[in-house]
DNA sequence: AATGCGTGGTA
DNA sequence: TTACCAAGCAT
């Protein structure tokens, strides 16, 4: 029996077959949950998408969503370009293609966020084709089945990967194969602990014959991750904390957070001034928060929490010096939990920082 | 072609 | 605690 007969058998008896995405088997949801799922895990994603589907049953309604509203709901999945990319391919898919998503690669791969391999799920999961995905997890079995030594951050060792993925394509039952090598490698040829004794391939597969499975994939080289610093300006007035609309692109585009201030100096004594002269407003420094550190793949931000008390009673005047900078809001923080979080599209280190202000933990010690 | 882009799980 | 990396894509 052959690489992808094995697969499809396989498939068909150990696989995955209850997933949300996998009910009511639409290209709708496929595309959607393909999109949520480049980068991320498969229990991550879950709940992301029962919200989204139970909010936008149709590719038409996600179309006609607010942004903002569609940011809210994927506040916390991470790589926040996949939900601006995601309306405009939505909007795409309602104006050049009358609401049904094409049945073929090129057309797919026009559409904002969709490559290659993700083109190729939405073709063989949705529409029954024979198209080859390269993701992590078939990444991952080929390198092993063939030993490739290769790093496969290497444009070379993806080329060999992608031509090896197309000549194993079975030239029916695609969607089985498809599923099958993502829960292979998801639940089998895992990257620790594989289970090599309930391998379909185990027989054929190089690297297991040679007992080097720990060897493959040559994990990619990496630069050393730099640091990054800044205060974060907790303007306060009656409970309620000023934000700013990031830029759409850039780390959190188009989400919503404290200003951020980077002296040159650190005369934190300085920060009123900078107020005033950057955001229009009074504020009195009351004191510094406990710093936060936050991880990203590529840097290591850390963020100092400055607690500032807006001076005079206008909530509402900012002045045009803010405006010109993006959009603006004073977002309510209490003890109330429903109160407390309205929809917003908060970054995770600032959704939590925001929850620990409005539940401050030991309050009569201030100390935990 | 190499880099930027989030978050959480895992060892 | 740290490092790696997961149903990748855009630039």
């Amino acid at each position: 029996m052959n690489f992808a007969q094995a697969i499809i058998q396989w498939q068909q008896q150990y696989g995955r077959q209850d997933l949300p995405w996998q009910l009511q088997r639409t290209p709708y949801r496929v595309w959607l949950s393909e999109v949520m799922l480049q980068q991320t895990q498969v229990a991550t994603v879950i709940p992301y998408f029962v919200r989204f589907t139970e909010r936008f049953s149709t590719v038409a309604e996600l179309a006609a969503a607010q942004l903002d509203d569609l940011l809210t709901l994927w506040s916390g999945l991470g790589y926040y370009a996949r939900c601006r990319h995601l309306q405009r391919a939505a909007q795409m898919v309602v104006s050049e293609f009358n609401g049904e998503f094409p049945a073929t690669a090129t057309a797919l791969q026009r559409l904002p966020g969709v490559g290659r391999s993700t083109a190729a799920a939405i073709l063989s999961l949705a529409f029954g084709h024979s198209a080859a995905i390269l993701d992590g997890n078939v990444r991952r079995i080929l390198c092993r089945y063939f030993a490739i030594s290769g790093a496969v951050n290497h444009a070379a060792t993806q080329q060999q990967l992608w031509q090896l993925a197309e000549d194993l394509l079975p030239p029916q039952q695609g969607d089985i194969y498809t599923q099958g090598v993502m829960d292979l490698g998801a639940l089998i040829c895992r990257r620790h602990t594989p289970l090599c004794s309930r391998c379909p391939l185990q027989s054929h597969c190089l690297a297991h014959t040679t007992d080097t499975v720990a060897a493959y994939p040559q994990a990619a080289t990496r630069k050393e991750r730099p640091q990054r610093h800044c205060y974060l300006l907790l303007i306060e007035q009656n409970q309620h904390y000023l934000l700013l609309q990031r830029p759409p692109s850039g780390i959190w585009g188009g989400l919503w957070s404290p200003p951020e201030w980077s002296p040159d100096l650190k005369q934190i004594t300085a920060v009123e001034i900078w107020c005033q002269q950057k955001l229009g407003l009074n504020c009195t420094l009351q004191r510094q928060l406990p710093p936060i550190t936050h991880d990203f793949t590529h840097f290591r931000l850390h963020l100092e929490p400055l607690l500032l008390q807006l001076k005079g009673g206008d909530l509402h005047h900012v002045k045009s010096t803010i405006k010109e900078n993006g959009a603006t809001l004073w977002y309510k923080c209490a003890p109330d939990s429903t109160a407390a979080s309205p929809a917003v599209a908060l970054p995770t280190p600032i959704k939590r920082l925001f929850a620990a202000l409005a539940n401050p933990p030991n309050s009569a010690t201030g100390e935990s």
